[in-house]
RNA sequence: GACCCCGUCGUCUAGCCUGGCCCAGGACGCGACCCUUUCAAGGUCGAGAUCGCGGGUUCGAAUCCCGCCGGGGUCACCA
């Protein structure tokens, strides 16, 4: 078995052609066939080598990997020229194809008026039987009878011939058309199984007849639904974020959004977290749903942070380090730090963005004190208490979470105070907010140098109110 | 407009082929409570779908049949 996924380089990758791109993978890996990469950049002025180099690194980053294709020659519409001429030229022979001058201008007075009948625009057929040798060259339709496609996810969906002209297969100019490109691609590079966009299923019946008329076995096909915004209409850049490198500058796991592509519009029961593993040895392209299906960013989070939760401490780390860097934070270099850093962090961030902020305050001293719960902590009393576990902590030699945690039960026992009181008043001292992860593990991880002096700083702060 | 596709909680979906186990299950989100040094995470509970609508078949329909409505896609010498 032998699939594609065949973006045109017009842009990043969308969130729509990565799941597409992603059932196909799936589909080879699962019944161990051949996942081509083809670019269609037939339409030069819009294509670039950086769009190019953007998607390959989006399906890099996916982990989406390709048998075949670029950087192999051979795999850009625009090296495959010889192709399409040779097989037009067979048409030709074949008398399935014929040239065509009628003029554009007549054709659009034709389209306008069949459009005032409130009529479909079908080529008239008026070069037909002229015999000319030159012009655009258009595929013969057969008028009568009608071609069904066997479409894996939708079922038999049948298409009369009289709704289909005889559509272009080479403009006036030599260059192919889309539809005839598409067709001579999958058939010289012997695709089995065309997986791609319900918008594609319209043109199906075209590409099929010439599918025939070139005498060649017709591929099965599958058309997945559409990815829609929150408003039910086909997700575009007004809904925001829809290319792939967007969310992965978010700081979304690449594995969160894999898993969260295949369960838009498949799966498997009740299951909702697949690895990578998992998803190939239970994709099945019959279960992939019929329906369009609305992305929901709050439900990518949530899968993202089920990775966050359960990736080890030294890959997170790892990952962490681009979106450290581009934070301009640097990590100690304390074996294991980040890791133990890491760790505290992972329950409280969906994304490594997310984690970068929630954990700024490891990196650098607070800026200031968030101004809602300053006065509570920083008084009179706030400084008394800082000094004293500022001391305290500074005659702790070991300084472990459990060593920390026992400084803070001896003062509170002699203030007569709650382990809240003081352990908020050293987050807002510390992280310069009242919300962080367990506090212990907080102060290990800075160093007792680094704490004592964050609270003799909050403290001065403290008694300047004063 | 013509043709084609789609239509189960707000969202993703299971169930539909092979009617009864479904006065519809799971997940995200939402609410409450528990846990708790804060925030999270976790746990428990809850609200939330007359299965787009209307007919029919049947003892019985989300599941089968017919009609309708709504949404989307395609109708280029664009891809």
């Amino acid at each position: 078995m032998r699939v594609r996924f065949a973006p045109s380089p017009t842009g990043h990758l969308h969130i729509g052609g990565a799941r597409t791109a992603l059932f196909n993978w799936l589909f080879a890996r699962h019944h161990g066939g051949a996942f081509i990469l083809r670019i269609e950049d037939t339409d030069r002025s819009r294509s670039t080598d950086e769009t190019i180099t953007s998607i390959v690194d989006a399906l890099g980053w996916l982990g989406l990997d390709w048998d075949e294709g670029p950087p192999a020659p051979g795999y850009r519409q625009t090296e495959r020229m010889d192709l399409y001429r040779a097989h037009a030229a067979r048409l030709l022979a074949a008398g399935r194809a014929y040239y065509c001058d009628c003029p554009p201008e007549m054709l659009e007075r034709e389209r306008q008026e069949a459009e005032r009948r409130k009529e479909t625009f079908r080529y008239s057929g008026r070069c037909r039987g002229r015999g000319l040798t030159m012009g655009a060259l258009r595929l013969r339709i057969p008028a009568e009878g009608a071609t069904v496609v066997n479409d894996l996810i939708h079922g038999p969906v049948t298409f009369e011939h009289r709704q289909l002209d005889d559509w272009i297969l080479v403009r006036t100019d030599g260059t192919p058309t889309y539809n005839f490109c598409v067709v001579v691609d999958d058939v010289t590079m012997r695709i089995t199984h065309v997986i791609r966009g319900n918008d594609h299923l319209s043109n199906t019946p075209k590409q099929i007849l010439c599918y025939e008329a070139l005498d060649y076995l017709v591929p099965e096909f599958a058309h997945v639904s559409m990815i829609l915004g929150a408003d039910r209409r086909r997700l575009s850049k007004r809904h925001g974020a829809t290319s792939v490198q967007a969310f992965r500058e978010a700081g979304i796991l690449p594995e969160a959004m894999v898993n969260y592509l295949a369960r838009l519009g498949w799966a498997h029961g009740d299951q909702e977290v697949f690895s990578r593993e998992d998803l190939v040895e239970l994709f099945d392209i019959k279960h992939v749903g019929a329906s369009g299906a609305v992305f929901d960013q709050a439900k990518l989070e949530w899968l993202s942070q089920e990775y966050v939760k359960r990736l080890p401490a030294a890959d997170l780390a790892r990952r962490l380090g681009p979106f450290l860097a581009a934070a301009g934070l640097v990590p100690r270099e304390t074996p294991g730090w980040l890791e133990g850093v890491v760790e505290t962090l992972r329950e409280r961030a969906k994304t490594l963005v997310e984690m970068v902020e929630r954990g700024r305050f490891y990196f650098e001293r607070p800026a200031g004190y968030d101004p809602k719960p300053a006065p509570k902590f920083l008084t009179a009393e706030g400084a008394r208490r800082l000094r004293l576990l500022a001391e305290r902590l500074a005659a702790d030699r070991v300084f472990t979470a459990a060593s920390i945690e026992a400084v803070y039960r001896g003062l509170i026992e002699a203030l007569g105070l709650t382990l809240v009181d003081l352990a908020q008043l050293t987050r807002l001292a510390v992280t310069g907010t009242t919300a962080s992860p367990p506090i212990f593990d907080v102060l290990a991880l800075l160093g007792r140098e680094e704490t004592v002096a964050r609270l003799a700083t909050a403290r001065a702060v403290a008694e300047a109110v004063r």
